[in-house]
DNA sequence: AAAAAATTGACAGAAATAGTCGGGTATGCT
DNA sequence: AGCATACCCGACTATTTCTGTCAATTTTTT
């Protein structure tokens, strides 16, 4: 059981997008440099996250990205959905998925349950929500750079 | 995110040795022919079961594996636990461990309460619980093979 | 047209996982 | 005592997945 750094790097290069935005377009780079992510790495997830229209692209000099929507209709798990294929895969089936009346779907409905679990954990909590408790952070630690 | 298959085949193992046992013990033989699980690799999860306390191995001649404990004492998550190390590891924190007070604790707080709402679900199920599911199943079933 | 900036796709290194193989050791039956 | 059964253990390999990088292209502004 293991949660990806790919979808850990979305969320906070989002968080810091939203935190860092007065309206105008972000640069990756800049955020690239704050959050420590590789530039060309966090490239890549902004592509998904643009197909996905979590964010939008400003081309040209001065560009960037913007949020597509308001951050409290962002959740976190359809920014997982978007940056990685499925939220948990299942590799317990047939490969056909078909449930060939053995014990597999006694198993697989323990999985199943999980992941509505942990879906519906991940769809409760919007990008506002940590930009919020982001900021309540930042202005109650001392400055670390 | 994703579930290995390591943990997937020792709960169906699980539920396949408590649901053929009469009290006798059971080869691991056995279960990897009707699981369709490598026998060696069975050994292997056996192994770790037996070290956390699952299981226990009856040798010799007539020998092979009991429950050490009644399956409603026996919950998901501690199988999970014995034969992978963490059921989440986190890789979204410094190398240390440490907060940098930077936006990683606000991700990591994600994270982390995702952690135990899996471990809470995982063990709010016993092998008892889908032991009986999966007997209902093969009953309601006709017979596949 | 030139320059800046974003987009794209292909690619390589690293890590984890799945599964295998061979030998060893203890136990019970003859 | 000896043999067969069945668990125990460590090392090894192949495969997949993930992470991260590089180079080339397209678009927009000046």
């Amino acid at each position: 059981m293991r949660m990806s750094t790919k979808a850990q790097y979305a969320v906070r290069a989002l968080v810091s997008l939203n935190l860092t935005s007065d309206g105008a377009p972000v640069t990756i780079k800049a955020i690239s440099e704050q959050e420590k992510i590789s530039l060309n790495y966090l490239e890549q997830l902004f592509v998904k996250l643009r197909r996905g229209e979590i964010v939008q692209s400003v081309r040209g000099p001065g560009g960037g990205y913007v949020l597509a929507r308001h951050p409290a209709d962002i959740t976190i798990d359809q920014i997982i959905d978007t940056v990685e294929e499925a939220i948990m895969p299942l590799s317990c089936m047939n490969d056909d998925g078909s449930c060939s009346c053995g014990l597999e779907c006694t198993t697989q409905a323990v999985w199943q349950g999980l992941g509505q679990q942990i879906r519906s954990f991940l769809a409760s909590m919007t990008l506002e929500d940590l930009t919020n408790d982001g900021r309540q952070r930042l202005t109650g630690c001392v400055s670390n750079s």
